[in-house]
DNA sequence: GGCGGCAGACTAACCAGTCGGTATGTCGGG
DNA sequence: CCCGACATACCGACTGGTTAGTCTGCCGCC
């Protein structure tokens, strides 16, 4: 017979690594990193230290899996939309979209990115932001492409362009709730409007 | 002669409780409210544990404190506004970027108040909250009665508007440097532009 | 001679990470 | 076909260090 070896919804079929991955993830973005210790999640998982430290280095590293999983799907999802061959207002649109949907579809690892990603030790840190940049870059030579070309208005430095979307993006797991009027859909169309509007010459 | 009583820049003769205050602002931006302990706040304002806690009832305390100047500073900033008799675009325009400016100019309150909200006790996270929907619903206000007298688009709903503004806001104690190319006021500009151009009908 | 303003030692509760130990599995040789 | 050697996966008591908050008492001013 199986044993109900946590107290909360995690299957206990789940590899463990996953497991305590799924399990810091929740926990993080409820309590915060620094206010959740690893007894609590080894303890939310139903296993124990022992079995964290065999998988993780430190705690640290827990909250950088996070972090390396976060990004590596965004960066993937907006090279797929910029090497399309669309035109570049129908590219940024999709781009701005996307990042919005993809952000809802994983609130709890956006909360965890914005709220604690300076609690990272300095290298791993610094590498978070390095990945960060390069993210942005990609999605500023789309509106420098859009400014280039006069579909978009030069009235707004590109940079400046990028981090007011990118603000509005982290604002969602503060205001955004599942069981809201809006679909993450719907957010996303009404968002990326708004910066094509704000683009118009 | 006097006594060098801090290791850091803070002046010696203004009254403890605000330099408390003043420090604990400042640690608090640097480091997160969680990794700032008590003795290095009353450390670096030169005084100690039984002072700190002559004047604040706990750590917790501190924190909402900063919060608490903050709102109040921007509440009745955006009542002036708000309340001047200019078209509703020059009202939300000057709303729009005098939270920008006025967020610059306290990036630690800002950066604290983003990052740390969530750490403070339940009633006091509720209290402030509340305090922050009547900020946010006043600005809200101006964004209706545009699309009300046909002035704004209303492609968007109001909520939203607010929401993706804020965001911006938000997102400036990010990326915001004093050493950078563009003024507080430049950005503001900026920022309020962006949002005016995309409530063009 | 009392009282606000503060000092600083103290406490009780944690917490991240360690370490010796155990159970289960795998593989090569005899 | 079985046995020992080594590895992987995990357990849980323990350690050294840190923390918020308390408490007793001193000191100078009214």
């Amino acid at each position: 017979m199986p044993v109900r070896s946590s107290t909360t919804g995690e299957p206990e079929d789940t590899p463990v690594p996953q497991r305590l991955l799924a399990v810091a993830t929740r926990l993080f973005a409820e309590r915060g990193y620094d206010r959740t210790s690893v007894q609590e999640i080894v303890e939310a998982a139903g296993v124990t230290k022992g079995a964290l430290y065999h998988y993780f280095g430190s705690k640290d590293d827990l909250l950088h899996e996070v972090y390396a999983r976060m990004l590596r799907l965004q960066q993937q999802r907006l090279d797929a939309v910029a090497d399309s061959d669309a035109p570049v207002e129908e590219r940024l649109r999709a781009a701005a979209a996307d990042v919005v949907v993809t952000t809802i579809e994983n609130l709890d690892d956006a909360m965890i990115f914005f709220r604690s990603m300076h609690q990272l030790s300095p290298e791993k840190y610094k590498q978070v932001r390095a990945e960060r940049r390069r993210y942005h870059e990609r999605f500023r030579a789309l509106v420098e492409e859009g400014q280039r070309t006069g579909v978009f208005s030069t009235a707004t430095p590109a940079d400046l362009v990028v981090d007011y979307h990118f603000g509005s993006v982290h604002h969602l797991s503060t205001w955004y709730r599942t069981d809201g009027p809006l679909t993450p859909q719907q957010v996303a169309d009404h968002l990326a409007d708004l910066l094509l509007r704000a683009l118009r010459p």
